[in-house]
DNA sequence: CAGTGGTCTAGACCACTCC
DNA sequence: GAGTGGTCTAGACCACTGT
């Protein structure tokens, strides 16, 4: 069998495997995956090796297993924390109601210094911005406004964004390595309020994204809500043994 | 050998049995662990087992291993993401600042409708409450209210938080198993602005985190920032391959 | 019952570090 | 060189689920 990289470990191979399947969507969600006993005779290699393999899946959430069943994709992508809001499609639909993303604007323009500052670009430089408004029920809950590196994500203005938006095309085709949140609480401008429908003295959540593929900026991206119709949250049960307060 | 469980799986004991050598402080950060050899021999298990044990403390930030070196006691826990707000005090610190934490009320009360609900007692209980102001260069940063089960915590009242915020003291005296945090932004009462001495108009995150040991609430705490002094962060590394947005 | 995952063994080879 | 961890094998026994 052919090897993707010099030596990758084989455990570390099938995860990949498993997870490029989930990723693309060939396995979605609930999707029975092959059995050990399968994997050990398609691979050619041992059962503790492909163990290995699911177990450290399972620890990343992206499977869940049950023993004398199987191995399924795991429904949710509860991931950590903030990243929750990175699908506000799903979460939005999950409840039931009905999503809609309205592209206010998709362009290539030149990176002002602070954009070039923050992707790590010189300013001038051409990169991909889209500007977007994310309803429940035809109500505006999120006006996402985003910068690309076009580097990294050449095709993104082809894309139809009412059909997949932003954060889920980047999510489905490019891999990363390192992400990064703020979250602050703003009033919104003149021009957000308008676009949220919403007053200027009520004030919104603005978290604020960055993510890394190895060492390059990938995207840069506020995310404005107005607090009223959206909040954060995140529920986290204990690994190990750690504390509270 | 004794058994501590019946039938704990026994990379599971040998994993317990160095968290507890590192939680009761026989091994300080940066002590050195025996070696996978040795902890073969003294279990009477094979390596495979013991490396599984290891390789899940490591996962769990416990540990660190160097190969061809040996194998660590962790340094600290960053803790991951919004947990890093509970140790205000240590991150003001951190930046070289004063650190004040000012209690404005330390009782016991009757729970309120909402209070038993939220820390599923009943109503007219008897619970704990404390208001207390952080402050950074005596610039007030966080105003948190907190409600505390007296079931779990019996002894807050008689604590001395000027020398230890209730959530270090908490945090030290208190496990949990699930932490549960709501992000809003929120515009501050009367009230809390003049404790926080800024505007009515200026925005505030509002971090509301409950936490639970086993199934039983422990605390229910509101801690409130002027957005202009404060903003929520987290960076995170992957682990696996997750993927942008 | 056959199939699944959960665990465990007793070896093995390798790359690495420290002396 | 001896010691360390990183990985891998080819078996094994068990408890569990489904039919």
């Amino acid at each position: 069998m052919k090897r993707d990289l010099p030596s990758l470990a084989l455990y570390a191979q099938v995860k990949e495997h498993i997870s490029r399947k989930i990723q693309d969507g060939t396995w979605p969600a609930g999707h029975r995956l092959p059995s050990e006993h399968e994997l050990v005779a398609q691979f050619g290699i041992s059962r503790m090796t492909v163990n290995r393999a699911l177990r450290e899946l399972v620890d990343q959430g992206r499977i869940t297993r049950v023993a004398g069943v199987g191995s399924f994709v795991a429904e949710d992508k509860p991931q950590s924390t903030l990243l929750q809001i990175a699908n506000i499609a799903s979460e939005i639909r999950h409840r039931g109601h009905d999503y809609r993303c309205q592209m206010l604007a998709v362009e290539r323009v030149a990176a002002s210094p602070d954009v070039a500052a923050w992707l790590d670009l010189r300013a001038g430089e051409s990169v991909f911005h889209s500007l977007c408004l994310h309803r429940e029920n035809e109500t505006p809950v999120q006006l996402e406004e985003r910068y690309v590196n076009p580097l990294v994500v050449p095709d993104y203005l082809a894309q139809d964004f009412t059909a997949m938006p932003p954060s889920e095309y980047l999510v489905r085709n490019v891999p990363f390595d390192q992400i990064e949140h703020l979250v602050d609480a703003v009033l919104p401008t003149a021009e957000q309020a308008e676009h949220l429908a919403m007053s200027m003295a009520d004030p919104c959540l603005l978290l604020t994204r960055r993510t890394w593929t190895r060492t390059t900026p990938v995207t840069w991206v506020r995310c404005l809500h107005p607090a009223s119709r959206y909040r954060l949250g995140s529920r986290f049960r204990a690994n190990g043994n750690p504390s509270s307060g």
